[in-house]
DNA sequence: GTCTATACGGCGATAGAC
DNA sequence: GTCTATCGCCGTATAGAC
């Protein structure tokens, strides 16, 4: 159907891979609007037309990068969870807290804000990891628990999720007032549920209504 | 001392004000990457050299806007705390939402995120205006007060500031999974701290170690 | 399948003319 | 105080060499 004269460069390609290693390289130290296709031929030794041989546009960079991004961190979401599967939570947390320490994440949100085809990765990405930590948690303390009473597992998976970020956001502007105490009052609450035998902790007596 | 001889518009000028409108609705209506000099005049009807005559450089105009921009937010902060002195944690909260459901702000931390300048014109702003909130809950709740006798007057602020800038990220890139739980959890947990007479009630009776 | 040379229009920024 | 000319980047489309 297509009639597209455009030719483009193998994903099984050595130099591709090289090229997505040096991407990585630039957005950690120089922030992804660094990202061109000369800076990024000139880290990568080559000419800026090979690059625009395996990634036709700018776009194509940053989806495959965040593409190779996620499926490394996918491993290291299992792992967490498996480890912590007595307190899915912490395995959450812990998960969250690692990936957002490195500033990829960030550099893809902020990308995300203003170029739709990462939006969407983005989007596709969190939902997919939001859903098995939400599987973990069910398995762990059921489908309809509520912490204290109140917080659905959805709920606790976008905080414990979130916090890291929001932290790391504010970080990123210099900004760290009371960030310790966020930190440890989490752990607290973590530990809380970590310690009990029965599946969790209502720590106020009353019900949800919803 | 300076030798620049450069030359720039005045501050007062009508011309420039002008100027800081089209700024915003070209943030608001296509994000900050929009704000270029050529777009931004024929916005505003003018030659790009003459927006460069008030702004020389990109960083003075989203420098210009944060500025006007907190000016106006300061005013709202203040009437949201004095509105809610009995519940200033309330206050917070609907200032905090406001704030984050126009996309000004995210704009703007995007901004920072690579601009030197923004980042630190925010992270004054946003001390500033983190002082304020903490006054107001020091006022209500005494300094050393700590909500559910671990969550520190600071911890409290970040947390309540935060989730809606959180939700609002996540609602950029698509995402609205558990938003409305979230919402629902902090309103009641707002509503439980207006409904006292007493300064604050601690949810669990145990005392927080530090 | 790999790789390159070249060209185009838009960009931020500067120097200097009116 | 207002505005123009110009420079060196940028993304990217194309045409074609090996």
């Amino acid at each position: 159907m297509s009639a597209s004269p455009r030719r483009v460069g193998a994903e099984t390609s050595q130099k591709r891979d090289a090229l997505l290693d040096c991407v990585e390289k630039l957005m950690l130290e120089q922030g992804y609007f660094s990202v061109t296709y000369r800076a990024l031929a000139a880290e990568a030794g080559v000419t800026p037309s090979l690059v625009q041989y395996y990634f036709p546009s700018l776009d194509d960079i940053f989806l495959a990068a965040i593409r190779r991004y996620s499926d490394r961190n996918l491993a290291v979401l299992e792992r967490a969870l498996r480890k912590h599967a007595a307190n899915p939570l912490r395995g959450v947390w812990e998960y969250s807290w690692d990936e957002a320490s490195g500033s990829m994440m960030t550099e893809f949100m902020a990308l995300g804000n203003h170029r739709k085809t990462i939006r969407s990765e983005i989007a596709e990405v969190a939902d997919c990891f939001r859903k098995l930590q939400i599987e973990a948690l069910v398995a762990r303390f059921g489908a309809d628990n509520r912490f204290d009473g109140d917080v659905s597992l959805g709920a606790a998976v976008l905080l414990i999720n979130g916090i890291p970020k929001l932290l790391n956001l504010e970080k990123g502007v210099g900004i760290d007032t009371a960030h310790a105490d966020v930190v440890h009052v989490v752990e607290r609450y973590l530990d809380s549920l970590g310690k009990d035998t029965t599946p969790h902790k209502q720590r106020t007596p009353r019900r949800a209504k919803r």
